[in-house]
DNA sequence: AAGACGAAAGTGGTTGA
DNA sequence: TCAACAACTTTCGTCTT
């Protein structure tokens, strides 16, 4: 167990799914895009769960041939002695082909860069891997209906990562998945909406609470406050008021509204600053929830 | 001096004819 | 396809602490 460096307490909370450690008691966030020390083989089918297969790396999407292409070595033989130059030559034959056949065709290297970008964007927003898996599921289903066209390779995957991260509910803001992909939010945006029609995925709106852990961890934010946070979103969803609202806004707003009831104030341009939104926006959020709390 | 507040004009996306 | 519309942003001036 590790030991908070804020308040000192251990009780800490291991959140695998938003690869966070952070501390119960104050809300701390210890550790944050934690690597996952498991071993990293698992059965590459089933057949060999039983059997106990412990070697060969494990066929990963993340890849754009799944990581299962052979590669051909070094200008040695197995003894490490030097081998003859028609051998060489044939060696150096082989590779070139493998080369070629690994990187056919468009697809192939269409999917090559694209989960380059992948690999890249989810560590800069520290995203667990299930997430990047799925993620390069859906890109390759993408690509595999041809809906790529006309489109560019970051845009998309920008659109597939938006979409899983908003499944496993661990969502990130057009923002910031725009930011880390250079791609204007726009695009992402209406990339995003394309692909959900034609792949037929169907996502639940995202609710304003799956923000604020995120959001009040930036802040440095207690749990309680949190905590509150998430009461008086709760009450404006039951109460409608939050159905055509930005969930990253209401979010901000009620953060700001609890540390203040909570005598934790943060001033709004900081909230703005992680949550993304206009300290404008900000204050009308909490406009409106301190004229309908107060019963 | 920094932060909070509000008004007003502008922007980009959705919707419905 | 286009105009109306709501949400949100930008900008700027004023007030409060």
């Amino acid at each position: 167990m590790i030991k908070c460096p804020e308040c000192g307490s251990e009780d800490s909370d291991e959140d695998v799914k938003r690869a966070e450690i952070c501390c119960r008691k104050c809300g701390v966030v210890i550790e944050e895009n934690l690597v996952d020390m498991g071993p990293d083989w698992r059965p590459t089918n089933p057949g060999e769960i039983n059997k106990g297969i412990r070697v060969g790396a494990p066929a990963t999407p993340t890849i754009h041939d799944r990581g299962l292409s052979t590669i051909i070595g070094g200008n040695k033989d197995i003894h490490g002695g030097n081998i003859s130059a028609r051998s060489r030559a044939q060696l150096w034959r082989m590779r070139k082909w493998q080369r070629k056949i690994r990187i056919s065709n468009s697809t192939e290297r269409n999917l090559a860069f694209a989960l380059g970008d992948l690999d890249r964007v989810s560590s800069i927003l520290g995203l667990p891997r299930h997430v990047r898996e799925s993620t390069s599921i859906t890109y390759r289903s993408a690509l595999k209906r041809k809906l790529i066209r006309g489109r560019s390779i970051e845009g998309v995957v920008a659109a597939s990562l938006y979409i899983e991260c908003r499944r496993s509910k661990i969502p990130r803001t057009l923002n910031e998945i725009s930011e880390a992909l250079r791609v204007t939010k726009k695009e992402v945006g209406r990339t995003y909406r394309f692909l959900s029609r034609e792949l037929d995925i169907k996502l639940t709106p995202t609710s304003p609470v799956d923000y604020v852990p995120r959001f009040a961890s930036k802040l440095g934010i207690s749990i309680e406050t949190q905590t509150r946070a998430i009461e008086i979103i709760k009450k404006a969803i039951s109460k409608g008021l939050t159905s055509g609202r930005g969930p990253n806004g209401v979010a901000a707003g009620a953060l700001y509204f609890a540390s203040v009831l909570l005598t934790e104030r943060k001033n709004q341009r900081d909230v703005a600053e992680v949550t993304g939104v206009t300290e404008v926006t900000i204050r009308n959020m909490y406009k409106m929830f301190v004229n309908n709390m107060n019963s």
